[in-house]
DNA sequence: TCAGTGATTAGG
DNA sequence: CTAATCACTGAG
């Protein structure tokens, strides 16, 4: 796999219901502690937009945990939950509009939690700017998703009109760049 | 199907 | 301070 060029902050400072679904067949490139660097497409993510959306911790308010999210996108939004795995989400949209791009899967590592113990990705990496970053960042692999939406994992708490937006993107396979 | 595991949050 | 909750995973 040839390096792509790193997706600049025009690329992550838009609506994340752009930002999610063209983050797959995208390069996700992490070096590692020897200096390598690795690369996986990223194949699943899902989409979290803002106050209102009940699905997103930012519904809960501003507060230490989610304040990331309310900056300008390309910014990293990592969370620890059910006391073992830490949650990979790049921020999107605008300055002070809450939304982030929950990293669901890589081609060969399916499920949020695996991602980022894979990768070696823990809380250190909250608030990593994906843009200027030296250990992670996002490249352009040069392809165009073909793409299955559907209704995001996990939320049961949103109540049924969050739960059934389809913002859970799907890399069903990749055509070649327009 | 269900236990594990601990940060985060709301509430007193 | 207490207690509930949780954008999950692996074992059975």
């Amino acid at each position: 796999m040839s390096p792509g060029k790193r997706l600049e902050r025009e690329f992550y400072a838009r609506d994340v219901l752009d930002v999610a679904p063209e983050l797959l067949s995208k390069i996700l490139a992490v070096r590692t502690i020897g200096g390598e660097t690795a690369r996986f497409i990223i194949t699943e993510t899902e989409a979290y937009r803002g106050a209102e959306d009940l699905a997103c911790h930012a519904s809960k308010g501003r507060t230490k945990r989610t304040e990331i999210m309310f900056h300008e996108g390309g910014r990293l939004y990592l969370y620890f939950v059910y006391g073992m795995y830490w949650m990979l989400n790049i921020v999107a949209g605008p300055a002070e509009v809450p939304q982030a791009a929950l990293i669901r899967g890589l081609r060969n590592i399916t499920g949020p939690g695996r991602v980022t113990k894979a990768l070696g990705i823990d809380g250190s990496f909250y608030g990593e700017d994906l843009v200027t970053s030296k250990r992670i960042w996002v490249e352009d692999s040069g392809t165009r998703p073909v793409i299955t939406a559907g209704p995001r994992i996990g939320i049961d708490y949103a109540g049924e009109y969050w739960k059934s937006r389809p913002w859970r993107y799907v890399l069903d396979f990749t055509a070649p760049a327009p």
